[in-house]
DNA sequence: GACCAGGCACATC
DNA sequence: GATGTGCATGGT
């Protein structure tokens, strides 16, 4: 890790669009949504609330594993054998009473059917996802973005921990003067939204967890 | 055993 | 509008 080799020299105050650039010649495509299907990514979103991804992960595949993972499925099973399935996820009460949530508004408003979802407009979709209790706005353009391809930038607390930290933002900044600060200076391009804030998580799990590695941190070196 | 992890809703002031 | 709390698992 450390310099990137594919630039010669240092950008010593890097705007937004220069530390993506950083960033994805540092630690390359990440390849986000980790997930097989967009339904996957939505079930995802949600089990992965406040959560890390190797328990999220062990959920999906307890779903898998039951054959769960599919609209229908998820719309007949039980609450008891739904809760069983997402426990690694942790909050599995709440989880199980999101996904039905999501699921009823997916039949009431789409029909269950993916490509309708996709055809509604994005700002439409966005408010209609915020109706939903347990969607509020990560998960919503989570889902906007990596299971619908619909251009809302994705803000985490790494995202606002890390721009906060290195000066681009205000202490404790509200999602959407984060969101917007992004994407003023971004293209209305999926990809680099995708991209962008799969690499401000690769950056906040290899260099500002629990034993912080700021020293080491590719952006130390360029701020 | 404490602390953390890719939030959200709800209560209270 | 700001702040506090419950929700729960598995890894470090």
């Amino acid at each position: 890790m450390g310099t990137c080799a594919r630039r010669k020299t240092l950008i010593r105050n890097p705007s937004v669009k220069e530390i993506y650039e950083i960033l994805f010649c540092v630690f390359g495509p990440q390849h986000w949504w980790p997930a097989q299907t967009p339904f996957e990514v939505m079930v995802g979103a949600i089990l992965v609330q406040n959560t890390n991804w190797a328990n999220t992960e062990r959920a999906i595949e307890n779903l898998r594993a039951k054959k769960l993972l599919s609209p229908k499925k998820l719309k007949t099973v039980s609450v008891k054998a739904l809760a069983r399935a997402i426990k690694p996820a942790g909050y599995f009460n709440i989880k199980t009473k999101r996904l039905k949530n999501f699921i009823r508004f997916f039949f009431n408003s789409y029909n269950g059917n993916l490509e309708k979802m996709k055809a509604q407009d994005g700002e439409v979709l966005r408010r209609q996802l915020l109706e939903v209790n347990g969607i509020g706005e990560e998960t919503a353009d989570s889902i906007l973005l990596y299971a619908l391809d619909k251009p809302f930038f994705v803000v985490d607390a790494y995202t606002k921990r890390i721009f906060s930290r290195h000066g681009f933002l205000k202490e404790k900044p509200e999602y959407g003067y984060v969101q917007k600060f992004f994407m003023q200076q971004l293209p209305k391009d999926i990809k680099v939204y995708n991209e962008y804030h799969a690499l401000v998580v690769r950056l906040a799990k290899d260099f500002c967890r629990t034993k912080p590695l700021c020293g080491q941190c590719p952006l130390r070196i360029f701020l």
